[in-house]
DNA sequence: TGTTGATAGTTACAAAAGCAACCAATAGCC
DNA sequence: GGCTATTGGTTGCTTTTGTAACTATCAACA
């Protein structure tokens, strides 16, 4: 991945994160939307829930680096499919504490259990070493591009 | 990167993929929308023709990854702005011939440039055999995730 | 030829994302 | 207290994407 001419399509980082985020993204979307009928955005907060505990929107925005219209639609989504529960924080009643449902948590175990096989299949060519590199790349392009 | 539990979203590699490359296409994106009011298919089918010729928009598909209503759309908007024009060929009324304009010409050498420039930064602070790492790894996801 | 099947590309409609305006509640300050 | 600014979250509208059906042209083989 050199910088001198020409420029090619697969020496732009860019280009290349797009295919390779597309690529697997899709993949793994089929899992979560076949068996929970989830759009991408909802798993992204799922899993933010089940990970980290309850939390409020606003909280998954920050964390999640999603706009806020996107989470709200798909707290709404994932609501009405008995995903997750809201509860209004007494103190302030702007806030709404997120938490999931036994429904949610049992979705949230089974998707995990999912995306550590996926998760290991796709690294399962590269060296401790090689998938350290990578993930520090891929963290500082998400950091400060 | 490892396998073992809990799974984080700093070791799920298509959030990863997700993240880096929604933020460097992003940042790359203000430049040619700025300055050439183009959409990131059209940058990417104007780089096409750019750099590989004349070319169908099949062609472009299949090199690309782009759905041909993807394709189509751009084409008729690179077209609408004169950066591009179509030619029928002669012994196949299906086809078309898609070329740069010198216009076309011009916003792509100027794109390309900064789009060099761009990666440069993007790399500056990897070694020749992590970039080479994280290349091989980035083509193996987007072949076969 | 003529019928069937593939191929290049477009169009029409539905799903999703982006953006801006908008509520309602709170905080800060006079 | 009362005015203004800020914050958390939602809604409505526009742009973009995804999907499927459609047109037109060509190929193949009876």
């Amino acid at each position: 991945m050199t910088e001198t001419d020409p420029l090619l399509l697969q020496n732009f980082v860019p280009y290349l994160l797009n295919q390779a985020a597309e690529a697997t993204s899709l993949d793994f979307q089929k899992y979560y939307k076949a068996n929970y009928g989830m759009l991408r955005t909802e798993w992204r907060v799922l899993f933010h829930l089940g990970r980290y505990g309850s939390l409020t929107a606003k909280e998954i925005c920050s964390r999640a680096n999603i706009h806020k219209t996107k989470v709200s639609r798909a707290v709404v989504a994932l609501e009405a499919r008995r995903f997750l529960t809201r509860t209004e924080v007494a103190h302030d009643r702007r806030h709404e504490m997120l938490s999931l449902t036994p429904k949610g948590r049992a979705a949230f175990d089974d998707l995990v259990q999912e995306a550590k096989r996926y998760n290991t299949r796709l690294l399962s060519a590269f060296t401790e070493d090689e998938r350290a590199t990578v993930q520090r790349f891929l963290i500082r392009m998400a950091d400060k591009a």
